[in-house]
DNA sequence: ATGGTCGCGGAGCGA
């Protein structure tokens, strides 16, 4: 079973490559960010006609996350336990295939130290809380999507430039790793020890053109979830060519017979 | 180069 995770930058926008792509890479789930629309007008038809079961889970202008599913999902979970308000869409979970699966989209926190990165280690802390509580007895366990933060000096294009800056400062990875601490693994690292692999090129700086790029979209998956994994790949091709996102997919296979037993 | 480009929505915000 093949699991994407894809920040689309707008699903309206990125309509017409995000159809090619599922068409292409036949990706059995695929787990989106940043659509940017409301459920209503998310364009469900075109992406049901290629066999894919749709939960959305939206907002006007900003943020929003969906999941796309070629099987049954059940388990669906929106939002955090603790923000009942859900005033900002960010996370949606599901279940497919015996796999507990959270789509994330981590607040990117602007810069060290204002409000907003304040935010995004809240949420982080919430994450953990979901994670081990809802969570906790989920054997198979997959926490993907935009986490905006790297895990060490091999996921950044200039270390250097990058020290203690924002997706790359230490108490956001702190928050992250407390996340992990249950037993998560980035599955990234399970296959690739070397760096330049990055997942998120900046518009404003032509970073893909120069390949000035950051890895910060991850699979972190549970023991039994990561033994069921083949391989992994960030789908470079998707960031080139026409009106791209400035996110790359990620993707992952994995055997769902082997991780039954 | 403390710049630059996207997307949304129709100015300015978020990334």
């Amino acid at each position: 079973m093949k699991i994407a995770t894809w920040n689309v930058n707008s699903i309206r926008a990125r309509l017409p490559r995000v159809l090619a792509w599922l068409e292409a890479r036949q990706p059995d789930v695929v787990c989106l960010q940043e659509t940017k629309v409301v459920d209503e007008l998310f364009p469900r038809e075109e992406i049901e006609a290629l066999g894919y079961a749709i939960e959305c889970f939206g907002q006007k202008t900003y943020n929003g996350v969906a999941v796309l599913s070629r099987s049954e999902m059940t388990d669906v979970v929106r939002g955090f336990p603790n923000d009942p308000e859900d005033a900002q869409r960010r996370v949606l979970g599901v279940c497919v295939q015996g796999y507990q699966i959270l789509n994330l989209y981590v607040v990117n926190g602007r810069e060290v130290g204002c409000d907003a990165y304040e935010r995004k280690l809240i949420l982080l802390e919430d994450l953990r809380q979901m994670v081990c509580t809802r969570y906790a007895d989920a054997e198979r366990l997959i926490l993907t999507g935009d986490f905006n933060v790297t895990f060490d000096d091999r996921d950044i294009y200039d270390p250097e430039a990058w020290r203690d800056r924002i997706l790359c400062s230490v108490p956001e990875r702190d928050a992250l790793g407390r996340v992990m601490e249950c037993g998560l693994a980035d599955a990234f690292r399970h296959f690739h020890d070397e760096g330049e692999h990055y997942t998120w090129w900046d518009f404003r700086t032509r970073g893909w053109q120069r390949n000035r790029g950051l890895r910060i979209d991850h699979f972190l998956m549970s023991p039994a979830a990561l033994d069921s994994c083949r391989s992994i790949l960030i789908d470079r091709d998707e960031r080139d060519g026409e009106k791209p996102s400035d996110h790359a997919p990620v993707i992952v296979d994995v055997d769902v017979a082997s991780a039954a037993q």
